[in-house]
DNA sequence: TTATCATATAAATAGATTTTAATATGTTTA
DNA sequence: TAAACATATTAAAATCTATTTATATGATAA
């Protein structure tokens, strides 16, 4: 309805911060982003969709693979928002922990040399194991 | 849910932003919110507890009046969260009209030298009538 | 040119938020 | 202290948003 409100609602869904947050430190395929969050493939692409119309993100093909990553210039309006972004994600534990999922991402995919869904699946069943291990 | 993300939620609601944008000119009643954005009690109500938990608001009673004003010792995050609606707001033509009606009920008030449930009322009359000659 | 793969879109469902209608609280005035 | 008044709170209705399930698109590889 209200154009400019939608800049504020764009960040008010944990979903969709999530996939900015790792956005903005490396471009990333769907698949991937899949793989690091644990989010359906529809959900991403729903929020990169809605992230790239407001402005926060661009993308380019390279064969079958979507490539998504942080758009460097931004408005004012938007540099602000993001700021307050930065504060909030040092302050909440879900977006560092992300972080620590992007990083396991890199490692893992650098061993396998692939990027492709089955990757990640293997990726994520990894992950669930780790995680089952560091308790919590 | 996310403690956070209630920060950003608070600005995606446009009355409630309505709200606090004619609250950071001038301390004001609740029945005069409601004069001056032509919405229902419970509705300015709701909105200012909430802007009031988010801490951006604070209120005080005189007799069977509350008076809420701005809070001016905001934090980093919330400080940076308003500066993006102040441009925001400077763009949108809603949030202009409503400075307009603030300014109106400020001389209807001066008139009248009651600030009351049926002064409020009255005032919202006029209002309308007066826009209805400025068509649009 | 068909089958497969990655991603996008559409339809359906579930969950949350705003708004209203009804009622309760607390203050003042008669 | 009872009636009137301003505001708060609750319950119900209406609206909107996120998420999932199912399907379509568009590129590559067989």
């Amino acid at each position: 309805m209200n154009q400019a409100l939608d800049l504020f609602k764009i960040f008010s869904d944990e979903s969709r911060l999530r996939v900015l947050n790792i956005l903005e430190k490396k471009e990333l395929a769907v698949c991937q982003i899949m793989g690091i969050l644990g989010m359906s493939q529809p959900l991403v692409s729903r929020n990169l969709f809605l992230l790239q119309r407001a402005g926060f993100i661009e993308y380019r093909r390279e064969g079958k693979l979507m490539y998504y990553r942080f758009k460097s210039e931004l408005s004012k309006k938007q540099g602000l928002l993001f700021d307050v972004f930065r504060i909030v994600a040092g302050e909440e534990p879900v977006f560092k922990k992300d972080m620590d999922s992007l990083k396991d991402c890199e490692r893992f995919q650098k061993k396998v040399g692939k990027c492709n869904m089955e990757t990640l699946k293997a990726f994520m069943e990894y992950r669930k194991q780790k995680q089952g291990k560091n308790k919590k």
